[in-house]
DNA sequence: GACCCGTGGTA
DNA sequence: TTACCAAGGGT
């Protein structure tokens, strides 16, 4: 056993089953995903959930199921509907890898989803935390799901005072998990740890006096609550520097284009733009050299109409948004359109680039 | 292990 | 305003 699990054996696991289960059952909220067991409803939500709040992932979810009901609905769907149907959440790569998995149950599993855990895990998108969420909630399975509140409530619980953000953590709340989870009822044991986590057992201030296990708590009565878990700090986003234009023809429509099959926010339309690694040359050179390079497109570039800043996890744009007009017609392709308003709108942008669509380019 | 990959809510 | 956060996974 590892160093860090030196508590287990002084909890009374049937007690802590029993009282950890049995409040789910009085206090669990009525989520959508958790009207039916069906292996690929579990699977959409646990993927959306991934490090996304509940609250956000609701409206999603309903709208994703009802567009997308089934195995065989979601492998037949157009790329193009699936990425729509997923604008803001975030994580993009997280649906065109779900699309991709539920295609291969489709083909290789006969449309029903694996219930073993290499065959779930060898899923794309499918990694340990999800592949022990869907094998416990849809399939009874008594795997660990280690996220961050069952992370969270297990370090206060055992007095594990390992550093949660490091990936190599994971692996001893796993062991805990193990330890302690119900035979009986893996789901409910599971989606109990979260539920704890994150109604009751919070980040900051926990509400230890309404926790169902607090008698089995060691930072309860230590009085370390507020310590634990131990998490190291995020280091500070890396700031980028972009121009870009809203392009319009005599006509009124406007220029997207559609950003790399992969890394950051691929596969996704935006207005044209660049990155600015040298302010020396100017925004407009840059944008219009760019265009021309890339695409043959020859344009004006007009007045600056405004900037925005948008955050993501790990890095910041800064935008210097341009009215341009085209110069001369441009060829549609695959990765280049001319679209007019109504056209826009079953293409899927990034936040930043609808910030532009609504406030720069539906004037007039 | 380090870094990449989004977004909106909150203290 | 800043920093942290929320049911992680891929490379």
């Amino acid at each position: 056993m590892s160093n860090s699990l030196k508590n287990v054996t002084n909890i009374n696991k049937k007690e802590f089953q029993k009282d950890l289960i049995g409040w789910f059952e009085r206090e669990q909220r009525d989520l959508p995903w958790r009207k039916d067991q069906d292996p690929y409803k579990v699977w959409v939500s646990e993927i959306m959930l991934q490090q996304t709040r509940v609250d956000t992932v609701i409206p999603y979810f309903n709208r994703f199921i009802s567009e997308f009901p089934t195995i065989e609905a979601l492998s037949n769907a157009d790329e193009e509907k699936v990425l729509k149907a997923w604008e803001g959440l975030g994580y993009y790569s997280r649906v065109r890898n779900l699309q991709s998995a539920v295609r291969e149950v489709h083909e290789q599993y006969g449309g029903k989803v694996p219930n073993t855990p290499k065959e779930i895990s060898s899923l794309k998108g499918v990694g340990p935390y999800t592949a022990g969420a869907i094998l416990s909630i849809a399939y009874g399975v008594p795997e660990p799901a280690v996220d961050g509140n069952v992370m969270r409530v297990f370090s206060r619980i055992l007095s594990i005072w390992d550093d949660i953000a490091k990936a190599s953590s994971r692996k001893v709340f796993e062991e805990a998990v193990r330890a302690f989870i119900s035979h009986e009822n893996p789901s409910y044991f599971n989606q109990a740890l979260m539920e704890l986590g994150a109604l009751i057992c919070t980040p900051t201030s926990p509400s230890c006096l309404l926790c169902p296990v607090r008698e089995h708590c060691h930072a309860f009565e230590e009085g370390t609550q507020n310590e634990l878990p131990v998490k190291t700090k995020a280091k500070k986003q890396r700031k980028v520097q972009l121009a870009a234009v809203v392009l319009k023809d005599t006509e009124g429509r406007t220029v997207i284009q559609k950003r790399p099959s992969s890394g950051l926010l691929a596969n996704l339309w935006q207005f044209p733009n660049v990155e600015i690694h040298l302010p020396v040359l100017g925004d407009r050179e840059q944008l219009l050299s760019n265009l021309k390079e890339e695409y043959e497109i020859q344009c004006d570039i007009g007045e600056l109409v405004g900037h925005i800043e948008h955050v993501f996890s790990h890095l910041v744009w800064n935008i210097n948004v341009y009215e341009g007009t085209l110069v001369e017609p441009i060829k549609s392709s695959d990765t280049l359109k001319l679209v007019d308003q109504e056209e826009i709108e079953s293409f899927a942008f990034p936040v930043s680039h609808q910030k532009m669509l609504r406030q720069y380019y539906k004037k007039e």
